[in-house]
RNA sequence: GUGCGCUUAGCUCAGCUGGAUAGAGCGUUUGGCUACGGACCAAAAGGUCGGGGGUUCGAAUCCUCUAGCGCACGCCA
């Protein structure tokens, strides 16, 4: 089905051609004065210089030319040369009821591509921070979007599983209890099933570990060590990490879940240990990665730079590879493995530069054909209402578990503050709306840009956040139960008419759905879900508010109300689904 | 130094390929609960869109210069 917008547009566009104008010049947009009219269309002064006339003389030639439409109810020729438009409501009511049965809403569907997410990107044996947050859910997000649109999409969450953190950790324990079996080098017999240490361990041996390393050069070249032993195959070392990774995964995979983040794949950099001997010798024989103060580098500056662009760096001199190596293999797997069209990463935006590198050396490389777009998404970084970086109270990097709990807890006590439930259904409903809180909080704002991270503003559920949302589907449903339960047939409701003002307002907002889910997904841009559920739950309060749904006798308008409330609901409950979170039955 | 990004109301942010009077939320002030859920609705006050110059009938938006802030710039990830 058709976009509102396109239809609109179609009919400006014969318009102009009938009136002795370039078609294209009708197009129409929504309209920014919403006191002069629903939607407006420029062209009339776009082509004002082209046909060497005044603005509104192909204005009113192309209003007159729309005498007859039946899919406006005015069309009105304004000085200098603006149209108009108010829409007629049969019209819009049509739409309506064609929009409520169509798969999608009406969305069209498109050929299916095949699309990589990498996003999340945690490093195993560190607990999950605050900065952990925008990538596991924006990415989680754009996952969703670019699924609903029809394709087919892979999450993955690129665990750091394979650089000098392992090193590290293993050195450490080693440092700790050097009896272990793991570190008995004429060992060959099997390893414990169970792991020697807790997350708990885990979460304070790294810090130590890294801060150590840091200050001790010794310390520090001895986890280099156990790193070159790691990757080497040492069998204890490796039974070792399998530990780490077990204990350390478990316990994201509960993160996640908490936070609804859910990856398909749960690869990292040590998955592509195997092809990377294989891909790099593949550069040195092509002549593409060369020697350079020892370290195997490829070249990616263009003609048309207008900055130093440091090449790529595949093997470091001490002849180790490196994050570049294995994000360049991840790439050569996911091209081969997939049938990939798109990868998008989403990460900080610190690392602008380094993908861009990395994207041009894949190329370079031949790694992914012409036609595989690589996309990366950047986002800005998380500040606390200071304005600064955001930090605990006691100045530490806050963790994410501690955050979540803290929200939910917040959360609670404002949910009993206005309603008395059980314990039980309280904490529950709490959770739920929380995440709608960190989420859309976090989504509402464009991902490109910092953003404050403000527990005060997210838990006052006021105004522009999750809650309010939430809030309006289930009062929705809460109308929706209340006259099922009297008798109506909810289910058959149908869309009969359009008998007021605010009643036009939602038709015309409901209209846009698509469009804006067209747009969020060709920019990749959950704000703008965010954005237009807003909007679309302010018209509906408004609505709701100046007209009695469940006193209404007349039956045809009540079926009539209560298909647009199905409808709202339907919207409402798709985007938040698509954002991420969900709404309770009540709250 | 080079490059990238940001700068819009007291605060947090929108603003689509240039269009009419630059929009929300919070906060402030005022009005609305005998109500389908008041976590709501209605209204007011509040901005020379960092600054200068340019292109255009028309600029928050495009170009240029400039200031402030942030970030990145070969062997970390």
């Amino acid at each position: 089905m058709k976009k509102l917008l396109d239809l609109i547009s179609d009919t400006m566009m014969a318009a102009f051609e009938k009136a002795g104008y370039e078609g294209e010049l009708g197009k129409v947009s929504v309209s920014n004065r919403p006191d002069l009219c629903e939607y407006q269309c420029n062209g009339a002064m776009a082509g004002a210089k082209r046909y060497k006339c005044a603005p509104i003389e192909i204005a009113n030639k192309v209003a007159e030319a729309l005498k007859d439409s039946d899919v406006f109810e005015s069309v009105e020729a304004v000085m200098p040369g603006f149209l108009n438009l108010k829409l007629n409501p049969a019209f819009l009511v049509n739409y309506m009821a064609e929009m409520s049965v169509s798969d999608k809403f009406g969305i069209e569907p498109k050929a299916p591509e095949s699309i990589v997410v990498d996003y999340g990107g945690p490093n195993v044996a560190k607990p999950l921070h605050v900065g952990h947050l925008r990538s596991g859910v924006i990415g989680e997000s754009v996952k969703r979007i670019c699924a609903y649109m029809g394709n087919k999409v892979i999450g993955d969450i690129h665990l750091g599983d394979w650089g000098l953190q392992m090193g590290l950790v293993i050195n450490e324990i080693k440092n700790r209890e050097p009896e272990l079996v793991y570190f008995k080098e004429d060992y060959d017999g099997e390893y414990p099933s169970e792991a020697p240490f807790t997350v708990g361990d885990l979460e304070e041996i790294y810090p130590f570990a890294s801060k150590k390393s840091k200050e001790d050069a010794e310390y520090k070249a001895a986890a280099m060590e156990a790193t070159f032993k790691l990757q080497n195959g040492e069998r204890g070392y490796r039974a070792l990490w399998h530990h780490i990774m077990n204990v350390s995964i478990a316990d994201m995979r509960r993160n996640y879940d908490n936070l609804n983040v859910h990856f398909d794949l749960w690869n990292g950099e040590s998955s592509v240990q195997d092809i990377i001997p294989s891909m790099v010798q593949d550069m040195k024989d092509k002549n593409i990665a060369y020697l350079s103060d020892g370290a195997w580098v490829i070249d990616v500056k263009e003609e048309t730079d207008t900055k130093e662009m440091p090449p790529c760096i595949v093997i470091k001199s001490d002849g180790a590879s490196l994050y570049n190596t294995t994000d360049l293999a991840t790439i050569k797997d996911r091209a081969d493995k997939y049938d990939v069209s798109k990868i998008i990463y989403l990460t900080d935006k610190r690392q602008d530069l380094y993908f861009e590198q990395v994207f041009r050396a894949a190329r370079k490389a031949g790694l992914v054909s012409k036609d595989v777009d690589l996309v990366h998404i950047s986002f800005g970084t998380v500040n606390g209402a200071d304005g600064h970086a955001f930090k605990t109270r006691d100045g530490g990097v806050p963790r994410l578990e501690n955050l979540i709990s803290e929200i939910n807890e917040m959360t609670y006590k404002r949910i009993q503050e206005s309603r008395q439930l059980p314990e039980e259904e309280a904490r529950s409903i709490a959770k739920i709306v929380a995440l709608a809180a960190i989420k859309y909080g976090d989504l509402s704002n464009q991902a490109s840009k910092d953003y404050i991270f403000d527990m005060e503003k997210f838990t006052s559920f006021e105004g522009d956040t999750g809650p309010y949302i939430l809030y309006t589907i289930v009062r929705i449903k809460s109308i929706l139960n209340k006259v099922s339960a009297e008798g109506f047939d909810v289910e058959n409701a149908k869309f009969a008419g359009c008998y007021s003002a605010p009643e036009k307002d939602l038709m015309m907002k409901l209209a846009g759905f698509n469009a804006m889910m067209v747009n969020a997904y060709e920019e990749i841009a959950p704000h703008k879900i965010c954005s237009y559920i807003f909007d679309l739950a302010n018209t509906f309060n408004r609505f709701y508010h100046d007209t009695h749904i469940v006193a209404e006798e007349d039956a045809v308008k009540k079926g009539n109300w209560i298909a647009l409330l199905k409808l709202t609901r339907d919207v409402l409950e798709t985007c938040i689904d698509v954002l991420g979170f969900s709404a309770p039955e009540k709250m």
